[in-house]
DNA sequence: CGTAGTATG
DNA sequence: CATACTACG
């Protein structure tokens, strides 16, 4: 499951994690955190079943992105190799044997030139990664936010957002590379061909009631897992975020599903 | 009535100006509008038959002092002759013929060193124009927040709070003087001696629930008028704020409650 | 604890 | 429009 919980205090007072532990999950990526793992309570730091991991932004209150995972991994990475964007923590990735699975969140491009900048930086570094990840063979699946919807489809007033970050024409070409020419799968879209599939709707003006939404958050999967994903669900409802959560199940022959890992407090 | 509102938006929004209309108040004297008069709706601006006169801080967001009445008054003074804690929207005075009340808003001392040094600035100034008033002969009624309980019986906790800015020793002395030597009356006093009867709760702690409160909010009034003292009113329900308004009936000969005021929008 | 402001999305 | 942080009380 990926899901931008828009401030993960926010999502667990209104009760996701209780949610969460009904929808037998493996591995959970979250982003927007909004919070250092200092001000997390227990409920959140501690969710039975799972150790979690933290990749938190310097500045308070901002960005952040967290993984949870029934088996602890073997290994853990943080950052993109970018030090102002690392800082802001958007990337978390977490290795099990020969598959690795991160939380990343990009920069949105909304509040000016600048920003819009720092996006275009991140999105050159993924060119880059996924590039090293199809070369070194292992399984990667990386969930998050990406803060660009892909075709006409996957948002729904196509024609007004031309000119938007999130639908500009040079944004959609990177994803049309990332997918077609780097061989990077867009998991959701290896099962599901529905048009009106989003996983974010603003916040204003009734955007959500009237289904007004884009679908910007992905499971970005490496060519050799595109045979495993079995299924794929946005859950819009209950309610947590401006974002939905999207579970991506997958055909694995790994130990991902041990009935229940220790609840050791292994919070780090 | 006097009612420091702790956000006249805020108040607004809970329902204060519907329930203030069934009140039959002549004269409305409002401390911390935490607002300037531009961002403020009709529904506060323009009251039904009342006019309205406000005393923004220059800061937004911040103090503010506000004089709704139902007579027209003749002139208007705001500030009380210091710059700095005039920009603060601290004193609004409203004359008619004979008679001035105003709405005074007392800096609280709770925040530090630096701010109980101006509150006691304006301490000091209100005692030269207490002495001012009573030469002049003219009835004032001075209705505010003055952030200091006078006495043992205006507060719950006084023992712990003998070091607390509002029950200082020598803030609490300067009230003597100002009653005591100066002859200023207590309108409040002048007709309730019952203890625990407060105008402020702290909103920590489930202090209101529990009745641990300071009386803090005062009618200032020249001796001239102490016979016309009748009756004191605190209203603690409905809860609007922090502090609970506070009405005195005065007995007067002014053509104060003629029935409407003709709603003229002047809110100026 | 609650009303404001601010940044950020 | 919503989650944060901050100031102030």
């Amino acid at each position: 499951m990926t899901a931008n919980l828009n401030g993960i205090r926010s999502a667990a007072s209104k009760g996701f994690f209780p949610w969460f532990l009904t929808q037998e999950i493996d591995v959970l990526c979250v982003q927007e955190t909004k919070a250092q793992q200092h001000q997390l309570s227990e409920q959140i730091l501690a969710v039975p079943g799972y150790v979690s991991l933290f990749e938190d932004a310097e500045k308070r209150g901002y960005s952040g992105v967290a993984l949870y995972a029934r088996i602890a991994p073997d290994r853990v990475h943080r950052g993109i190799g970018l030090a102002d964007l690392d800082a802001e923590g958007r990337y978390l990735q977490a290795d099990w044997g020969n598959l690795s699975i991160a939380s990343f969140y990009a920069p949105s491009g909304t509040s000016g030139a600048e920003r819009q900048a720092q996006k275009e930086r991140y999105m050159e570094r993924l060119t880059t990664m996924f590039g090293e990840m199809l070369a070194d063979q292992r399984q990667y699946i990386l969930c998050g936010d990406m803060n660009i919807a892909h075709t006409t489809r996957d948002i729904k007033n196509w024609r007004s957002n031309q000119n938007t970050p999130g639908f500009l024409p040079h944004e959609r070409a990177w994803l049309d590379h990332v997918f077609d020419d780097i061989g990077i799968c867009d998991a959701f879209r290896a099962v599901d061909q529905r048009d009106e599939q989003y996983t974010w709707w603003s916040m204003r003006a009734n955007a959500r009631a009237n289904n007004v939404g884009w679908r910007i958050d992905y499971h970005f999967v490496t060519p050799n897992l595109r045979a495993s994903v079995r299924e794929a669900i946005i859950t819009p409802q209950p309610f947590f975020s401006d974002h939905a959560p999207l579970i991506i199940t997958y055909d694995l022959d790994l130990p991902t599903h041990q009935p229940h890992y220790p609840p050791l407090g292994l919070t780090s």
